[in-house]
RNA sequence: GCCUCGGUAGCUCAAUGGCAGAGCAGUUGACUCUUAAUCAAUUGGUUCUAGGUUCAAGUCCUAGCCGGGGCACCA
């Protein structure tokens, strides 16, 4: 890259200076004994242990004098003359070092003079708490790891552009705290969601993401070409088909974390890949999957947020909205839309529906010309209900027409054992008593295929044809879940490197 | 694809159509415990790009690029 400034010139020019002195930048390898923030923490323990009064017990954390061996980037400079203060920073967080020139010795001074803001650095030195009561480490030698020659993002503002974070993401992990928390608390959310379900007796697959026929949903795929077999494929838009393939296999609790790829907009809601959870459970049904989806998410709250009541909060940082995961309410898809359409919605001609929806309550712009009478109603569902609701609540009794794929509700025909799991205004988590009728499910896929015959995935309706067993499924956007459990209101903000247009 | 807002120093932001600025960072100096260190001095610009209007454009107009928000698309 041929772009340069001052800033990047003098710290190519501290680098020659390094290796003038033969001194290399950077190292292959160093190896810490501790970390920044845990011994700040623990030395901070020990200090509170020595000033309380008597008795004082057992000594606990690491007390003055202890030597460590700690590497970092540099991400403050405090220069008092013969006496600097440096944060050094790893994953852990951050700890303050004293360095004092005379004590370095007259070379490593020297070579010190090259280090900048940013640089990676390892030392050795011994704790010790300042006169101000900050843990810190008496520097006694370091060593240059790895040297930063561009200039780290402002340490006020920390980095706001969010061009630069999307596209520099590692810019917006130096600069922003909280951005970092995030993605460390995203890890902690799928490392849960794995255990909760390994200790439930699933076996975690994956499957392919490269397909010859997208199945599972109803979505535009991306398209490859793989050269040695001369064929196209399909980035997978679902892991659906794959999983039943299992169950018909005899894996009876099944689930798979991974990436699914829609060819469609982008949005605060969209990214064109995405990570979802499948889970299905042989001899189970939507109930099974209700009761899995709400002890999922209570576990992962109370173990990654440490709460049931999540807020979301402001710019200013104000609580705009709280949501209480230790309540969750159970209402039909009719009742629902009843609410927020009139009691009579049902009673009333499908001309007065569509009347109504487009001139009471102002849908005229998703209600197409072509649209059917359940498609009328699934606007009004889809545009004045889902978005309020932001308490946890299983939609259930979902029309058949809505969902052709599920299997009929034996409780009323017209409906099917599927729920919608909406939190956060979004439909978070679908479940379904999964259709193991292979004839049922055959005609199903043929008129969603609406003749083409070349979209069927035979060898999924083959498998079925060798029977499954009754099962229970659940799919689970795990980015809209960060989503609701961090407090993002923008998918790109708990995804690390969320899809942006590449710069000329 | 459409509507709308934005793009100025490394970062965060100013600048009625009239000399392109500040804070921080950087550099130099002072200071033996600072932590948004402080104090003094100081460097740093293709104002996203290409055209146009004008005596004069960061500012107005046209087109484009990139981003945010909204819409459309999205079982």
């Amino acid at each position: 890259m041929e772009d340069t400034n001052s800033l990047i010139e003098q710290r190519r020019q501290n680098l020659a200076g390094l290796n003038a002195r033969g001194v290399n930048p950077f190292m292959n390898a160093f190896r810490p004994d501790a970390q920044c923030g845990t011994v700040r923490a623990e030395l901070a323990r020990w200090a509170e242990w020595n000033q309380s009064p008597e008795p004082k017990g057992e000594p606990v954390g690491l007390p003055e004098g202890t030597r460590v061996r700690l590497a970092g980037r540099i991400t403050a400079h405090r220069d008092m003359g013969k006496s600097q203060f440096l944060d050094l920073r790893d994953v852990s967080g951050r700890i303050q070092l004293w360095i004092q020139p005379k004590v370095l010795g007259e070379d490593a001074a020297a070579i010190f003079k090259f280090i900048d803001l940013a640089d990676f650095i390892g030392i050795e030195g011994t704790l010790f708490i300042t006169r101000m009561g900050e843990p810190s480490v008496k520097v006694e030698s370091f060593i240059p790891l790895g040297k930063a020659l561009r200039p780290p993002p402002g340490k006020w503002h920390g980095l706001e552009d969010t061009e630069i974070r999307y596209r520099q993401r590692y810019l917006d992990l130096i600069a922003n705290e909280p951005v970092r928390d995030v993605f460390l608390k995203r890890s902690q959310i799928l490392k849960e969601i794995r255990g909760f379900f390994h200790q439930r007796g699933y076996v975690e697959v994956e499957t392919p993401m490269m397909q010859a026929i997208p199945g599972g949903a109803a979505a535009q795929p991306f398209k490859t070409y793989h050269n040695a077999l001369g064929c196209e494929f399909y980035m997978r838009i679902a892991l659906e088909l794959y999983l039943k393939r299992l169950l018909v296999g005899g894996v009876d609790k099944v689930f798979e974390i991974g990436r699914n790829f829609r060819n469609e907009g982008l949005s605060r809601r969209h990214n064109p890949e995405f990570t979802m959870l499948e889970a299905y459970e042989a001899y189970g049904d939507y109930a099974t999957m209700m009761e899995t989806v709400e002890s999922l998410i209570r576990h992962v709250a109370l173990t990654v947020v440490g709460t049931l009541h999540i807020e979301h909060r402001n710019a200013d940082g104000d609580v705009f909205k709280t949501i209480d995961l230790s309540h969750w309410r159970r209402a039909r898809y009719k009742d629902l839309v009843r609410e927020k359409a009139g009691a009579d919605w049902f009673q009333v001609s499908p001309e007065e529906r569509r009347r109504r929806a487009v001139e009471d309550l102002k849908l005229a712009g998703d209600i197409a010309d072509g649209y059917e009478d359940f498609e009328v109603t699934g606007a009004v569902f889809e545009k004045l209900v889902e978005p309020t609701l932001i308490q946890p609540t299983f939609v259930t009794h979902l029309p058949k027409q809505l969902v052709p794929l599920a299997k009929i509700s034996a409780e009323d025909p017209t409906t099917v054992e599927v729920f919608e799991c909406c939190i956060n205004g979004q439909e978070i988590a679908p479940g379904y008593t999964e259709q193991n009728d292979p004839i049922a499910q055959r005609e199903a896929l043929e008129h969603q295929a609406g003749g083409e015959q070349q979209k069927l995935d035979e060898d999924f309706l083959i498998s079925l044809e060798h029977g499954m067993p009754p099962a229970g499924g659940i799919g689970i956007g795990i980015d809209r879940l960060c989503m609701m459990l961090l407090g993002q209101e923008s998918i790109r903000d708990v995804i690390l490197f969320p899809q942006l247009k590449p710069k000329a």
